[in-house]
Parts: structure tokens; C-alpha cells; sequence
DNA sequence: GGATTGAGTCT
DNA sequence: GGAGACTCAATCC
């Protein structure tokens, strides 16, 4: 598919596209055959398009294929670009886009560039994709991987695309109000170290900070990093209540983390015209199936501390008829992985409707369910994230805070006890070092390709990733299916409902408030029968003004 | 001016 | 020395 380098993905309105094409015609041009069902797409990063052509309204139709999303499912890890794919697949590098438009890639120079020479570089990209669809076409039906590109990532592309066009209204006045308080927190906080310190400096700085930390105030050094002695939260933390500068040091970096990232950040990627933040929706970064999201992140706003909520607060219903509706998918992982290994424990803790952690700390605390602690709560909830990540009795002690010797006990208790997850645990990283890979329900795949290295360190990053990437994939997995089917049934119903975002469990929609007896259902429905489990798949939805509300 | 490092945010 | 992402400021080259 040809597109022209000068309209920005960002660019949400039609302009013309030079002194000779108006956006009628180009409309002309392309509508008979981008807008024809019975003409398939193949293309090489298809939500660009479809984007760039719904700019000039053109709706496309029959995305067929896409060869980006293609090589992603093939192996997630490598290049996805359509020069990388084309010097893999076909032998061949295409004429560089630096060679019209220059090092620099200064979209205003594509006018310079003679017609002849823009004809042969836009065909030859086009010849390149079609090319590229006959060899990843051939491969995905080899590697039995047609299922995860025809049901789950090629419809996906559409849908994403919708998503990043409706955006999400962010209340800028909120954020401005916010960062006031901020502000003069942070000059509180700041004047208070200096004032500590005894001296003034850049307290950004690490390595001025260790300068001040461990050799001025001759605080205990813990963990290494490449350049010195690590200031981090977690460092901090051990720190704390040995000097009054270390609280006053954690509050300054969460309230410059804050304003930094968020509230500076946030209201310069307010739309103009649609008042709305758009993100980008990245389909091929992720080594587990899952999306990545930025300019900006919508995937990491905060919400664990009370500062880090008056965030989450300016993410806002569209209107004042609108409101916003969390659905999110309760312990979606540890339901898959009781569904994976058909432990009978941990499906009876599931079916029964059980508190997970709070089971867990019973039976590995060897308690009665009604006498756990919120500790021992706690505890058990580390363990059971633990268990998903890989973590062995030296992660689990740094976790706690407790004795490796302890840790160890807990794990073997744990082990014991669910004794389907040891057998899961050990058959995935058999059958990734047998196959060279891990894979989902589904059939998505991720490469070990180090599985079997000499190098321990090296060799156990992809243990535990073989035991993670099945899980964290199925999830991943799921909620796609969810996305593709919630938009097809909001599309049928001609429902105004917008999907907004995804953070990885959670889906959020933008909604008029006289819909959500009707589609808030539907939506848990489609969420939970997505793709069924040997568990049942519960979802937590809410409404509000607001995503902290809803959510 | 681009790349790297260390830090912090989320699931 | 638990999995996966993105962004920011300081610093390095």
C-alpha cells in the first residue's frame, strides 16, 4: 500500500496532499479499491494505513494480511521493519527512503523528489509487501501459526487503530491544578535535603546523590550499580529511620516522577482539535503477546499512592452525558495457570469463589483461612507472584525481607501443596528446552533460544521466562480476542460506546450513560467466554466520571 | 546530538 | 538474582 510520508499518523484531519492532489480526488482515486470488500489488503504495518486512508474517509475494507504483524508472530523478537524483513526474506535492500528525502528524513523534501523516482520507490515498497505476504504467508501455515494471525492480530490492527483515533479526554484544568501542589512540594522537599545536606545540589543527579549519601553523610552503601552504589527506592528503603534525609528523598522523587512524566507531560499531547490524548498502540515490541503503548504511555499511569490517584482522577468521561466503564480481569494469571497445570488445588480455590491469597497463606502457613493475618496475606500474594515469574528462595527472601532458609521452607511448603505447579513449572522448561521455544494456549511462540546455555545466569533468565511467557502470553491472548469481539458486537449494535484503552487486564471505555444497562454485560460476557479455561474467568467492571472512579 | 545509565511508573 | 513494557534527567561520548 502506497501512503504519503507527509501526513503524520498523528494528523487526524484531511489536508490536501500537495498543490496538485486536492483530497477529493485522491478520495476518487482510492476509494473503488481500498473501500472493496472483494479486494483483499496485504500490507507491511496496516493500522498506518488504515488510519492514514479513515483520515481522507476511507474505511478500509478486507485487511487481509499484514506482514509486520506476520514476522512478529513468526518470532516476536526480531526486526519487524519492512527493509529487515525484506533483507531476511528476500535477499534483497530496498532503495533507502534516505536517499529521497535525506538523512535528516525531512518530510517536506518528498515534494522535491521527481515524479519518476517517487514512482519507482513507492512501487517498489508495494512489489517488496506483496513479495513479503507470498514467503510469511508460506511460513505462518508452516509453523502452524495461522490460527494467532487470522483470528487474533490481523483483526486486532482495525480495532487498535479505532482505539487510538477516539483517545481519551484528559482534564487539563485538574492537572494544572495538581501540578500547583506539586510544585510547592517539591520546593519544600528540595530545601529540606539541601538544608539536611548542608549544602546545595542536584539532587536528580546519582551521582552527586552518592557523593551526599555515602560519603558526606557516610550512610551504609547496599546493592552495586555499573557507576557507583545504588540510590534507588528499594536502597532507600533499607535506609530508612538511619537519617531524616532518606524519607524527605523518597517523597521528592515521587512527587518530580510525577510532575515529570504526567502532569508536564500529559497536556502537551491533548489534541487540539479533538481535546483528547491519542495514543500509539505498538503490536510487535512486546516479546509475550502483549501491547506496548506510547507517546505517551497510557499503560503506566499511576495509581498505587494518594498522589499518584490525582492522575488517574483527570481521565475523564467524554461529556457530561458520558461516563467511563473499568472491566478487568480478576487474577487472570493465576487462573490461567491453574487452568495450564489442572492443579486440583488451586481450580477448587477458584471454583469456590475463594480470596487466593488469602487461601494460599492458609495452606502454606498451615492456618485456618480466618485466622491469616494481613501479613501472612501479604506474604502468600508475593509467593503466588513468585510463582509466576520463576522466582527461586534467593528472590523470595529479597522480596520478604526474611531468611533465605525461611523463603526456601515457604517454597517447599508451597510446592507441597500444589503440587500440579511444580510438575508445570518443570514440564515448561523441558518442553522449551526440547522445542527451542514457549508457547500460549493459543499457539503464540516466543524463542529460547539460550534455554540450554552454559552461562547459569543466562541459562535461568530463559527458565524463568519459559514459565512466565505462557502465562503472561495467555492472558494477552485473551484480552485481544476480547477486544476484537466487543468491537464487532459494539459495531452491530451501532452502540456510541468507544474502547479506549487496554492496560493489559483491563479494557476502558468511553460511554453515554444511558447505555451502560445494555453494554456493560455484554462487555463482562465477552471479556470472561473469550477464551474459556478450566477455571472460571471472573471481571470486575465500574462505572464513574472518572477512571479512578471506575475502575 | 545521540546513546547509555539509573531511576520510577504500570500490569 | 522474578516477567513484560515506556519515559525522564543526567551523563557520557
Amino acid at each position: 500500500m502506497i501512503t504519503n510520508p507527509f501526513i503524520e499518523s498523528r494528523d487526524l484531519f484531511a489536508k490536501d496532499l500537495s498543490d496538485r492532489l486536492s483530497v477529493e480526488d485522491f478520495k476518487k482515486i482510492f476509494t473503488p479499491v481500498f473501500a472493496n470488500e472483494a479486494i483483499g489488503k496485504v500490507c507491511q504495518n496496516g493500522k498506518y494505513d488504515i488510519s492514514i486512508l479513515r483520515t481522507y474517509g476511507i474505511e478500509v475494507k478486507n485487511f487481509y494480511f499484514d506482514t509486520m504483524l506476520a514476522s512478529y508472530i513468526l518470532d516476536p523478537d526480531q526486526k519487524h521493519n519492512m527493509d529487515s524483513l525484506s533483507e531476511k526474506y528476500l535477499k534483497y535492500s530496498p532503495i533507502p527512503l534516505t536517499d529521497l528525502i535525506g538523512a535528516k528524513k525531512n518530510p517536506e523534501l518528498i515534494f522535491n523528489v521527481d515524479e519518476k523516482t517517487l514512482c519507482n520507490y513507492a512501487a517498489e515498497d508495494s512489489d517488496i509487501t506483496f513479495r513479503l505476504y507470498e514467503k510469511l504467508s508460506a511460513e505462518l501455515k508452516k509453523e502452524n501459526l495461522e490460527k494467532v494471525a487470522y483470528e487474533i492480530e490481523f483483526p486486532l490492527a482495525p480495532v487498535l487503530e479505532d482505539m487510538e483515533r477516539a483517545g481519551v479526554k484528559v482534564d487539563e484544568k485538574a492537572l494544572n491544578k495538581f501540578n500547583m501542589r506539586l510544585e510547592k512540594l517539591i520546593d519544600e522537599y528540595k530545601k529540606k535535603i539541601w538544608e539536611i545536606a548542608g549544602e546545595e545540589f542536584n539532587i536528580n543527579s546519582t551521582k552527586q546523590l552518592q557523593v551526599i549519601l555515602f560519603d558526606k553523610l557516610k550512610l551504609p552503601k547496599s546493592k552495586k550499580t555499573k557507576t557507583g552504589f545504588s540510590t534507588n527506592a528499594a536502597s532507600l528503603e533499607a535506609l530508612k529511620g538511619k537519617h531524616e534525609i532518606v524519607d524527605t528523598l523518597l517523597d521528592f522523587r515521587q512527587v518530580t516522577k510525577l510532575r515529570n512524566t504526567y502532569v508536564d507531560a500529559l497536556p502537551k499531547l491533548i489534541h487540539p482539535r479533538t481535546g483528547r490524548i491519542h495514543t500509539t498502540f505498538n503490536q510487535t515490541v512486546a516479546s509475550t503477546g502483549r501491547l506496548s503503548s506510547f507517546n505517551p504511555n497510557l499503560q503506566n499511569i499511576p495509581i498505587r499512592t494518594e498522589l499518584g490517584k490525582e492522575i488517574r482522577k483527570a481521565f475523564i468521561a467524554g461529556n457530561d452525558r458520558n461516563v467511563l466503564l473499568s472491566a478487568d480481569y480478576s487474577q487472570i494469571e493465576l487462573r490461567i495457570m491453574a487452568s495450564i497445570c489442572e492443579d486440583e488445588t488451586l481450580m477448587k480455590a477458584f471454583h469456590n469463589k475463594e480470596d487466593i491469597h488469602r487461601s494460599t497463606a492458609a495452606l502454606v502457613f498451615m492456618t485456618p483461612p480466618e485466622e491469616v493475618t494481613p501479613d501472612m496475606r501479604r506474604k502468600a500474594k508475593e509467593v503466588n507472584f513468585g510463582i509466576l515469574y520463576g522466582i527461586g528462595a534467593f528472590g523470595l527472601r529479597n522480596r520478604l525481607g526474611i531468611s533465605q532458609a525461611h523463603a526456601q521452607e515457604i517454597i517447599d511448603t508451597y510446592f507441597n501443596t500444589f503440587k500440579n505447579v511444580k510438575a508445570f513449572i518443570d514440564n515448561s522448561i523441558q518442553t522449551a528446552k526440547a522445542k527451542g521455544y514457549a508457547e500460549t494456549l493459543f499457539g503464540r511462540r516466543r524463542y529460547l533460544r539460550n534455554i540450554n546455555s552454559d552461562n547459569r545466569t543466562v541459562r535461568q533468565f530463559e527458565e524463568r521466562v519459559a514459565i512466565n511467557m505462557p502465562i503472561q502470553g495467555t492472558a494477552a491472548d485473551m484480552i485481544k480476542i476480547a477486544m476484537i469481539n466487543i468491537f464487532n458486537e459494539l459495531e452491530k449494535r451501532k452502540a456510541k460506546t468507544k474502547m479506549v484503552l487496554q492496560v493489559h487486564d483491563e479494557l476502558i471505555f468511553d460511554m453515554p450513560e444511558e447505555e451502560v444497562d445494555e453494554i456493560k454485560p455484554v462487555i463482562i460476557e465477552l471479556m470472561e467466554n473469550a477464551l474459556p479455561l478450566k477455571v472460571p474467568v471472573t471481571v470486575d467492571a465500574g462505572i464513574g466520571k472518572n477512571w479512578l472512579e471506575a475502575h
